[in-house]
DNA sequence: AGTAGGAATGATACACTATATCATATTTTT
DNA sequence: AAAAATATGATATAGTGTATCATTCCTACT
């Protein structure tokens, strides 16, 4: 299983996930500031929670996980709105396969990453961001713009399994 | 703008619309019928309907369609359950990037049809279904397994412009 | 022909996903 | 300090989809 935050694999084992997490929120703290917007608190929180979870989750789960370990609310309108925000930077990508959103993996990277590619577990919760190879992009567009249409977003969701829910299939079929 | 029953295309152009529709309808008839399965009437209506309309169409899209034209109420329960059976039968596919449904566009051919890769305009109702190169479907299993990942549905959404709304949409940005 | 069993539909309820809209608060700019 | 832009609160509602149990319809078999 690639982790998420592959960027940081050659980092020593002993920088931990906290750590990892960190130098994410600094880094789309940055977008966000670049871009003339504000990363307030609430959208920290959020972030970090997507971040944390590790695995895609919906809006309502969202709303659910900050009410858990908050007091103040945070309705589910106000979750779209924001979760809306992080999209327009790219920072955030929707998942339409199952109606759920994930952190970008290329975040801490310095990738300009053009055509995010999620494969999604249809067993378990897992997701992973690949890039596609920029030739295997070029032939995608060549066979959409012979079609007649221009594409306006590369991004791709395959319904897949990962290995090990592959691998149990194959036992629960014997 | 490629039709979406190309199969006929080698056909004479009197050969109207019509007559393609019952030669569609004919061809599903006969895959239920294989199938030890039933293609009911309301199962044909509902699948008229999509023929005609000739792009994706919401479940409750649907039953608002097959209600006007008809006495007997359509509720959108029973057309979700028909609509799953068409899907499990590969006679209907689910857009899940706009949460839609269209008749695959290969019923009529004897194409194997392994790779259904559609083509949504994001700004008007279009969308065609074509079918990716064998190589372009093997480079992505490869990389797909290069990740940890076993693709199981091979079926591609892509957000895209069609030619004419593209050109509507550079001339208004001038 | 009658009947058992499976296939399909009816009916009702409900869960989940998402947007619209108007009001209020907060930050930044001048 | 006021104006303008940005962000959030609050409420309502639209849109998408599944669960469940009852009933009807078709088919195959004796």
């Amino acid at each position: 299983m690639v982790s998420r935050f592959h960027c940081f694999d050659s980092l020593p084992e002993k920088v931990c996930q906290q750590e990892k997490i960190k130098k994410t929120i600094l880094k789309a703290k940055g977008v966000c500031d670049r871009a003339g917007t504000r990363f307030t608190k609430k959208r920290a929180r959020i972030f970090k929670i997507m971040l944390q979870a590790d695995i895609p989750l919906s809006a309502y789960e969202i709303a659910d996980l900050y009410n858990q370990s908050s007091n103040e609310k945070m309705p589910p309108m106000s979750v779209y709105r924001i979760l809306q925000f992080f999209v327009s930077l790219n920072l955030v990508h929707k998942l339409s396969l199952n109606n759920k959103y994930v952190t970008c993996s290329h975040i801490s990277c310095d990738h300009t990453h053009e055509a995010p590619q999620f494969l999604l577990c249809n067993n378990c919760a897992i997701a992973t961001e690949i890039s596609m190879s920029s030739k295997l992009l070029r032939d995608l567009k060549k066979l959409v713009k012979n079609a007649g249409f221009a594409l306006i977003n590369p991004q791709l969701e395959l319904q897949c399994l990962c290995d090990t829910c592959y691998a149990n299939s194959k036992i629960s079929l014997r």
